[in-house]
DNA sequence: ATAGTTGCAAAAGTTTTGCATTGTA
DNA sequence: TACAATGCAAAACTTTTGCAACTAT
């Protein structure tokens, strides 16, 4: 009888691309396991390449956007854009805001539960809001 | 005895770079008419090229960043990164918030005044928050 | 076979930099 | 004359597209 025991992460990353109808590919395969292991990350594409790079995946730049993209729409990851000419990726997919340190460009998570906002404005009929976005921005004190 | 009256909005565009310590060479004059005249406005760096353009202003996409940058600085536009590439430069520096509608991309802006936000995490001593931005993303209703 | 997918080279955008030119004292 | 500030061509980045190669019936 064959062995057929993969070990479990990789189990868990082919699972997360079954469930999104993404199909399992090399490339994808370790871009999941990249991200999706090892807790809640900010990263941009760059750095995933980079450390694609490093784990020895060969895989382009576009195909490392491309992917983010479809892990973005399959909601397993989310896009942060903070600065003009740098987003980021967040593998946190909760319903939370960001703090965002200016000097260093760190990004950290703020759970949605503790903030409350109100006095949103209404919207035109048919249209509703998909998503609010908080960014609160840091920066070394002045005085 | 010569006259030396000066049509309003460029003393007033004047005026403006002047306290803001920018030499009011024509090009920046250009832009900050272009800019500060005619209300609360979004525009991309692009949209503004093209306007000066169309104005009969010749000034380089390079020199229109640098002077959007500049008048950000200084405090007379913000800068708005809504979009991974795409940023606005807003010309209403008042406290407020956006809207994003993101079929069509137009963004308007919401009021601070009447939106509350409380319990925002504390900060690290020696690092305050300078800004706090909320976009709040609209979509067309998908029932 | 063949219809749909994938991954990437090349293209398209966007933003910044380096430096010749211009303006100021 | 020197010194700083300006404007832009060119360079550097970031992101998207088009299509050849691959996969799964």
């Amino acid at each position: 009888m064959r062995r057929v025991t993969l070990n479990r992460p990789f189990a868990a990353a082919l699972e997360r691309l079954r469930a999104a109808d993404l199909r399992p590919t090399r490339q994808r395969m370790a871009l999941a396991r990249l991200l999706l292991e090892g807790g809640d990350r900010h990263v941009t594409a760059e750095q995933v390449h980079s450390q694609a790079a490093e784990s020895g995946i060969r895989v382009s730049l576009a195909t490392v956007y491309n992917t983010l993209h479809q892990f973005q729409r399959a909601g397993l990851i989310r896009e942060v854009v903070v600065e003009a000419g740098r987003s980021y990726f967040d593998t946190n997919v909760s319903d939370h805001h960001h703090l965002y340190f200016e000097d260093g460009g760190r990004l950290v998570d703020v759970p949605a539960a503790q903030v409350e906002i109100r006095g949103l404005p209404d919207l035109p009929p048919g249209v509703e809001v998909s998503r609010i976005d908080v960014i609160l921005r840091a920066s070394a004190k002045s005085k």
